[in-house]
DNA sequence: AAGCAATAGTTAAACGCTTAACTCTATAGC
DNA sequence: GCTATAGAGTTAAGCGTTTAACTATTGCTT
């Protein structure tokens, strides 16, 4: 593979001339430019990452982590979308994208992952928010990689949806249509900040209506499909009155659709069924999910703006990405 | 950050010495060998990357291409189950997973895509067969970089599920449970290899049948749901005597399945469906879709293996995984 | 006792780039 | 005429590893 040297010999000037015109420093003659470009295309060379990593200390590679934790990172759609945006953006920018996604062994988070964050590979990263956060983000900010984290971090910069603002649209579009009885299909205590606001957001949603959060009958989920049939079925077989169930995710509420289904509940006359997050998928269930958009692909976009803000040297904001109710079919007032 | 020469010092040896233990090179006293790993755990030691990289050629980074087609990759499951399967290899290996979604400006592949193979920073490549797949594959083996495809390219390694059992299997299933007027929704012709198979595949069991395939109505399709709805659409009202909608994937099949509860079409009493894949999500459509399972899981894991025989020295053989149809509550024998 | 192989470790060059510090005009200001 | 400054380019010192080539010691053959 052509080097520098070898542009240089050619164009007839020094590899300091060379490095400086490809990296458009000023103080070249158009002359000299030309000939140097010149040079490059005719050899057909390209820079040597691993050369240029070593001497600048820069790679080009941002990384976005997300824990591996309970199912698949890449069975979440919601999480597909964020990295979309985030693709998207690095694409653009001439930047590469790294994957990471460190398994935690007994609450460690794995040697290989810490590896890499002080290897200096890393230029700069972005983290998903998940149970064991801190432990992901902790030795990326101690090493003073530039990070921002999607769903919050005390720490760190961060863009998160508003998901208080979620969890009131959402109990609130039930209560308006004038359920009471509602069965809520959540996920573990503690799992982030994100899923606390939300339920804050429902309980407060209820109080203005005078109804108490903590009465509601309640299934736990993992997030995944199949336990949000398993949380319905669960729901339902012990309070055979619920008029409608809200899921903290679309996934779940998709299982939950499959259950009333398999139970012969038409959903939403006889049952309404909610999700959150406003995957692709919740476009297309039969009958289609009404949800909360969190708009994942902003979320991912403004995520790598940030990041690439703190690159420049900028000190960005965190930022909030608004929420939005996504009226579909799933949901109608209760039966009389 | 604390270097080679740190360690070398703290443990009274040379830094050849350091970088020989920590690689299990042969020929080192125990005592010489606990002398530097004390030093690397006391100072907390980590190998810088980029400069493993320069020296030694090696990155231990590989990427997965997908070239940006239609709709965004990250939107389609099949491909993420792939990516779970790759992912699970290589962080087992220590390997980290760039992402690559070259961008294809008018049959061209985008110029950051090529720098990026060029630059040597690629140990490895697994690229998904994909409409524009020759453009994206060539650099890589013309640069010599261990390659794998998943979906088959004449030059290169590859894994690739037996589409056309999976044609066959899936459209026989149809004939035997008595369908004849079958509707297909497909895609543009010469999308990729897997697909003539496919295609190939159903026309053989439709003659077997004594049914000509030319003679089916279709609609082509791009691989969405939402294209799936429209080209349900379309052959329903062209030809209302349809009694079984083939579909090439499991996403158009769900768009299908949209698109007949929308016209109050019960699925499979008066319309079958069946897709193709295998997505997590059509086990939980209502009804559950019939589909061919191409094991993508696997597929992912047997492609990272084979690129790591591929970077270990051998020559593996290019490998074929089996398909299996997976009934589930789409598809029942036609009305009479 | 010489020769050789195996063991244990070192030296120093190389990997390909960036960049601080430097040189050498040419022009401008006073 | 002398200094300052801006423009145009060069020199050479790293960046932190790996690794080929080398030295030195020990033990074993013959």
């Amino acid at each position: 593979m052509p080097t520098l040297e070898d542009v240089a010999r050619r164009a007839g000037v020094s590899t300091a001339t060379v490095s400086k015109v490809l990296s458009n420093t000023p103080y070249f003659t158009e002359a000299t430019r030309n000939k140097v470009m010149l040079a490059v295309k005719e050899i057909g060379y390209v820079p040597n990452l691993a050369a240029r990593a070593l001497s600048s200390g820069r790679t080009q590679i941002i990384a976005v982590v997300f824990p591996y934790v309970y199912d698949a990172i890449f069975a979440d759609p919601r999480i597909l979308c964020v990295m979309e945006g985030i693709d998207a953006e690095c694409n653009l920018r001439g930047y590469n994208l790294l994957i990471s996604t460190p398994r935690l062994i007994e609450g460690a988070v794995d040697e290989n992952y810490l590896q890499l964050i002080q290897s200096g590979y890393l230029d700069g990263v972005i983290a998903l928010n998940h149970v064991p956060f801190a432990s992901v983000l902790d030795p990326v900010l101690k090493k003073g990689i530039p990070a921002v984290s999607i769903g919050g971090h005390a720490a760190a910069y961060s863009v998160s949806s508003d998901h208080h603002a979620g969890g009131v649209l959402i109990m609130q579009h039930l209560l308006e249509l004038g359920h009471r009885r509602i069965g809520i299909i959540t996920v573990p205590d503690n799992i982030n900040i994100g899923t606390e606001q939300l339920l804050q957001g429902i309980r407060d949603a209820a109080q203005a209506h005078g109804l108490n959060f903590d009465d509601l009958p309640k299934a736990v989920g993992d997030y995944s499909t199949a336990s949000g049939a398993d949380g319905a079925a669960q729901l339902l077989q012990q309070h055979p009155d619920l008029t409608a169930l809200l899921c903290l995710n679309d996934r779940m509420a998709m299982g939950a659709l499959q259950e009333a289904h398999r139970l012969g509940l038409r959903v939403p006359d006889q049952l309404t069924i909610t999700g959150y997050d406003d995957i692709p998928a919740a476009a297309t269930t039969v009958p289609p999910l009404t949800t909360i958009d969190q708009h994942s692909l902003t979320t991912g976009y403004e995520a790598s703006r940030m990041l690439f803000d703190l690159l420049d040297g900028q000190k960005p904001e965190s930022k909030i990405i608004p929420v939005e109710l996504v009226i579909r079919s799933s949901s109608a007032p209760p039966i009389r």
